[in-house]
DNA sequence: TTGGGTGCAAATGGTTTGCAGGTGT
DNA sequence: ACACCTGCAAACCATTTGCACCCAA
């Protein structure tokens, strides 16, 4: 079983033939699903799953903190199953494709304290934007 | 009349009294309103201004480069009327609050070419997140 | 056994669109 | 005058929800 499997049944998580497929799905770098993206990818597994429950999976999955959820274009929401490695993102302005970066520091260092407005930071989400080799 | 009111004219935008409220709602520095908040703004000077109307027009203004599209959080999408002085944002994890911040420096520099997988890099987005003074 | 998970279908919320009529240039 | 704009309402799409049934622990 994968480590995120185990990491879930521990913390209380039921584990459903659904849940599996939909963590399964998930795996790999580079991921960054949208909901019917994974369903699609889901039902070869498990034909009768539903979209219901694959967006309650997601749901759940990004409340433990084990997937990040990409709001990033206009559309449908992408399901990134790094969520425990912080990374940045990289999106090809003409078709799309998403590669996960790593920072070179903390991205909080580029905001100065003058530019704080009282706030305490807890993080910062960085999106590059560029065309990739085939499409530049 | 505003400076970008001016502006869309000399590019051959059709001046209505929809579109013109429209930008008058939008105008200012930290606006960051949703469609239906720029729509119950303008009601105010207009009534019988269309949801229609306002979607259609700022979508415009987003092609037209005058105004910024910011699909941050999970709902509804904000826009920004300061699209053309280069600016991040800070957003309040509590209540929401959403401040323009400007950049100390080129956010592109946080990106090694190793990490660039081949792409010609044309910008990138920050979101700084924390917890405004009165939700602290 | 039983509380939580699942599928279905309907509801929701944001946004887009087709069309008949109106208006800035 | 004419191309473009507007309002209305219906369509659309992604996501959520209510509910009766089912099953992992």
């Amino acid at each position: 079983m994968s480590d995120l499997l185990r990491r879930l049944r521990a913390r209380g998580w039921r584990v459903t033939a659904q849940r599996r497929v939909v963590a399964e799905v998930l795996d790999g770098e580079h991921v960054h699903l949208t909901a019917d993206e994974v369903h699609a990818r889901a039902v070869l597994r498990l034909p009768e799953i539903s979209r219901a429950t694959v967006y309650n999976t997601l749901g759940e999955l990004v409340l433990l903190g084990e997937v990040a959820e990409l709001s990033a274009d206009g559309r449908a929401k992408r399901y990134d199953p790094n969520a425990h490695r912080p990374h940045q993102h990289l999106v090809c302005t003409g078709c799309g494709l998403i590669r996960d970066v790593r920072p070179t520091g903390d991205p909080l260092d580029g905001l100065p304290a003058g530019q704080r407005f009282g706030f305490t930071l807890s993080g910062a989400e960085v999106v590059y934007r560029g065309l990739c080799p085939s499409c530049g």
